[in-house]
DNA sequence: CAGGAGACCGTACGCTTGTACAGCGACTTG
DNA sequence: CAAGTCGCTGTACAAGCGTACGGTCTCCTG
């Protein structure tokens, strides 16, 4: 998965995906069979990541554990580096995401009156959100901190608190965001 | 430009680009010598389109002018889809570009109170901004029209000015995109 | 203990790739 | 009109690619 977020579908050779897992060539086709069915494995891996813990994180009280936070923040970074590169990549597995995002989006998004339809607003605002990830290289190196790191995802979900329409965002949010970025603190201090 | 959009840059082969221009591939290479320099002088040719359009853009008047709104919506397209690539293909000129846009950004951004400096705002509005235009295709898809067109990209103003705070955004934006957006739907109509 | 399954490897093959090179015709220039 | 420039081409080649295949070793199982 890192191979290919680093290197793009076209850009991964199955030879640097096999010296990277310090195994032979061989290995990886005896496992995957052609280079097309390895994608296919690392899309619907991060699928499955995603959507159960996309469960987890709106229906669970989960995201006030500090063990249950460290553990995302530890696995979440490579499946969102795969999957910023599979967005314009052309993976179908992609596209499924983002439009479940768009869905999800648009059901909790607040349906005040405005210039544009719901819908139309779920959809840019799942591009705009996903953009930070997508271009999670250009967004650490104008912090001039990872963005995947503690400090950086702090200043960009203060950041994106600010920028985004108040009444957009649904009753509550904002203090769930602080909880869960207290709970990082605390995991990040221990 | 269009089949490094498109394939990426280790995706695209000379033979390819030859084939879609009508020449043949060792054209290509008397013109441009390697892949590495045609790649450059495609990220040169986008930058100093940008850097021309933008200026024009912000301290001219011309942004009323039919006309000139209709070259734009003309020769934008396949500028956006190739920085769109670039952005996440790891091109030098896309990051400068990435920066660029965040220094505008913050010297417009209203640098009201809030939870974040004015700097990281200005980045995270810059990938949210460009996360629209990287991810076009989700976004074509999720509107059932072409992003690139007329109508989706009037829609895709209106959730934008829907989104984002409206404390944040500098006085008389609205008014100046909703005239743009006219002088847009004038050129389309004739 | 025989034997099968499976993790793992080295080698090989055909194909595509980037690039080098020699050459051809049209047009410009002295 | 000779000569050079330039747009343009076909051919050739080494490197790297995905993939097929036969083989070795370990471990489990009957």
């Amino acid at each position: 998965m890192a191979e290919f977020a680093e290197r793009g579908m076209s850009g991964t050779t199955i030879r640097g995906v096999a010296e990277r897992a310090g195994v032979s060539p061989a290995l990886v086709q005896h496992h995957f069979g052609t280079k097309e069915r390895l994608r296919s494995a690392c899309d619907e891996h991060v699928t499955e990541y995603l959507r159960r813990e996309a469960a987890a994180g709106i229906d669970g009280g989960e995201v006030g554990d500090p063990g249950y936070v460290a553990a995302i923040r530890r696995t979440a970074p490579p499946m969102l580096r795969y999957l910023a590169r599979a967005l314009v990549d052309g993976s179908a597995a992609a596209a499924g995401i983002f439009d479940d995002l768009v869905e999800i989006t648009e059901r909790y998004l607040v349906d005040q009156p405005g210039r544009a339809d719901a819908h139309t607003r779920a959809v840019v605002f799942t591009a705009m959100r996903l953009g930070i990830t997508v271009m999670h290289e250009h967004v650490s190196r104008g912090l001039g901190t990872d963005l995947f790191g503690a400090a950086g995802a702090t200043r960009v979900a203060h950041a994106t608190l600010d920028l985004v329409a108040p009444g957009i965002v649904p009753d509550g949010m904002t203090e769930k965001v602080d909880a869960v970025l207290e709970v990082m603190d605390e995991g990040e201090a221990r």
